[in-house]
DNA sequence: AAACACTGTTTTATTATATGAAACCAATAA
DNA sequence: TTATTGGTTTCATATAATAAAACAGTGTTT
C-alpha cells in the first residue's frame, strides 16, 4: 500500500482483496493484510460503502462487494476491452497451430470479427477485422449459436430463414433451418464447431466457445486455413490448443462459477 | 467534483459517467462535464487505464469501461448486496398487495429466501429468512427454474427426481418430472408462476422473475397468503404489482439490454 | 504554407486531503 | 472486575491531488 502512489490505485488495491475465496473483510483484518493503518482502511471501506461499491453486513460489520460494482461491471463494452487481453493469447495460439486465429462475437445476427492473428505460413486466409460473416456457414457463427439459450437459438435460425439469410455459398453450405438446428445440437455435443468449406471452397475453420461467468458464449476462438492442411488427424490437436486459449481468456476475465 | 471530498468518491464519480448511452469519453470532454481541470481528469483516466478499469482506444484516444470492472462486477455476491436495494421495493409491493412478499434465489437446488416483508394483515404466512424450501412445489422455485437454460433446467429436474426430492406435500404437489417440465413450460408462456396449495394446504403464492443483463433469472419476487384471499380476479393485479417491483429492482441494478 | 483550433500530455507551485498514532467506544471473553 | 478485540473518531503532519500554464501532436482553415 505504501508503494502505491495514487488514491485510484489504492482504491482498487482494496477492492482486489475481495475475491470469491475471501469475499468478506473487516476493517482491522484488511488493514493488516494491506500493511496500512486501521483508520485509513476504515475510511476507504466506509467511503466505498456509501457509494454502494461495498456492502456492509449490519450484523457482522464485515464488508463485501456491492451492487454498484455489479452495475458497472455489466456496463463494460466487451468488444473493445477484450482486445488488449486477448491479443497476446491469440498470438500464442496462432504460433502453436500455425494457422490464422480469429476471435469473434455475435452481433446483429452476424459473426463480427474482433481481432485476428495471421498464420505465419505463406498460404493463409485473408480477412478483415471489423467485418462480418454469416452465422450459418462459419465455425464461429455455428459455435456461438450452438451454445445460446434454446429460445434465442431457434428465434435466430427462424429469422435467418425468413429473411432468406441462409444463403448458399458452396455445395456444403447448410441452408435448411432443420439441418442447421440439428448441426447445432451436434456441435454442442462435441464441444467444437467445424466449417467444412461451407462458406468458401478450400477453406476450413474450427471454432471453440469462450464463456462468461454465466456459462454463456460471449465470444469464440477459431483457427482457419486451407482445406489440405486440416486432415482429420490434426483436428484434435487444433481443438485442444484452441481450448487452452479459450481457458486462458476465461481466466483473464475472471472466470469462476458463482 | 469540487464538493466531493474523498478521492474514492471522485474516482467513482468519474466511472459513473461511462454509461450505456455514452460509453466513451475523452479527457477534455469529461473534464468539462465534471467541472474539473484537464490534467486532473487525465490522471484519473490514465491511472484507471493502467489498472484495466478503463480501456483506452489507441486510435481515438477515448476511454471506455475495461475488463477489470467486468471481473469485479462478476465477483459481487448478489445475496447480501441485494438486500439494501431491494428491501424498500419489497415494502412498497407488500403495501400495495397487502400480502407477504418474498425475494429468493436458487441455491443448491433449493429456493433460498433472501428477504421478506410481512403482510400488514393479521392472517399471514410465517416464514424465515435464510431458510429454504423445495423448488418443485413453490411459485418461487418454479419461476426460477422455468427461465433457466433448457439443459440446466432438465438436469435439475432429473437430479431432484433421482434423489427422491420431488416430495409430496399436498394433493396438489407436482411430483412427476414430466409434469413438472410441462408446468415449467406453461409458466414461461404466461410469465408468472403460481403455487396452488402445492406445499401447504391453504397457502397460495404467485411469483415473478427478476432478470440480470443476460436475461437470466437471478432472483424472484413473490406474494403469498391464505388461499381464500387469492381468487382469480385478484391474480392479474398481483402479477402486475409484482412485475412493477421486479422492474424497479432491475432498474436499480442497472438493467439494460447489451 | 502559415496560422489556428483542438486534442492529450507534462511540469510545477500551491492547496487540500490522506495518513498514522493515539484515544475512544462497544461488545465479548476471561 | 480486567483484558481483548473489534470499529470509530480526532488531530497534527506528510503527501498526494490540484489547477494553470506550457508543450506537443493533429487536423482544419485561411
Amino acid at each position: 500500500m505504501k508503494s502505491l502512489k495514487s488514491s485510484v490505485h489504492k482504491t482498487f488495491a482494496v477492492l482486489e482483496h475481495f475475491t470469491p475465496q475471501k469475499s468478506e473483510w473487516g476493517v482491522t483484518e484488511l488493514a493488516k493484510h494491506l500493511g496500512s493503518n486501521k483508520s485509513t482502511i476504515y475510511r476507504f471501506l466506509s467511503d466505498l460503502q456509501s457509494l454502494g461499491v461495498l456492502y456492509k453486513d449490519k450484523k457482522t460489520e464485515k464488508y463485501s462487494l456491492g451492487l454498484k460494482l455489479f452495475e458497472l461491471g455489466n456496463r463494460v463494452p466487451l468488444k473493445s476491452a477484450f482486445i488488449d487481453i486477448t491479443h497476446p493469447i491469440l498470438e500464442s495460439v496462432a504460433a502453436n497451430i500455425s494457422e490464422t486465429v480469429h476471435i469473434a462475437i455475435l452481433k446483429n445476427a452476424k459473426v463480427f470479427y474482433i481481432d485476428k492473428v495471421e498464420s505465419p505460413q505463406g498460404l493463409k486466409i485473408s480477412s478483415q477485422i471489423g467485418s462480418s460473416n454469416p452465422i450459418h456457414c462459419t465455425a464461429l457463427g455455428k459455435i456461438l449459436l450452438a451454445y445460446l439459450q434454446e429460445d434465442a437459438q431457434k428465434n435466430i435460425v427462424k429469422d435467418l430463414y425468413e429473411n432468406d439469410a441462409l444463403t448458399t455459398f458452396t455445395k456444403n453450405t447448410i441452408t435448411g433451418p432443420r439441418n442447421l438446428l440439428k448441426e447445432l445440437k451436434q456441435i454442442k455435443d462435441q464441444s467444437y464447431a467445424i466449417d467444412m468449406e461451407e462458406l468458401e471452397i478450400g477453406l476450413i475453420c474450427i471454432a471453440i466457445p469462450i464463456f462468461n461467468q454465466n456459462n454463456e458464449p460471449i465470444a469464440a476462438l477459431s483457427a482457419s486455413g486451407p482445406a489440405n492442411r486440416f486432415d482429420s488427424k490434426q483436428v484434435p490437436r487444433y481443438v485442444n490448443t484452441l481450448k487452452k486459449g479459450a481457458d486462458a481468456i476465461q481466466n483473464q476475465i475472471g472466470y469462476f462459477k458463482p
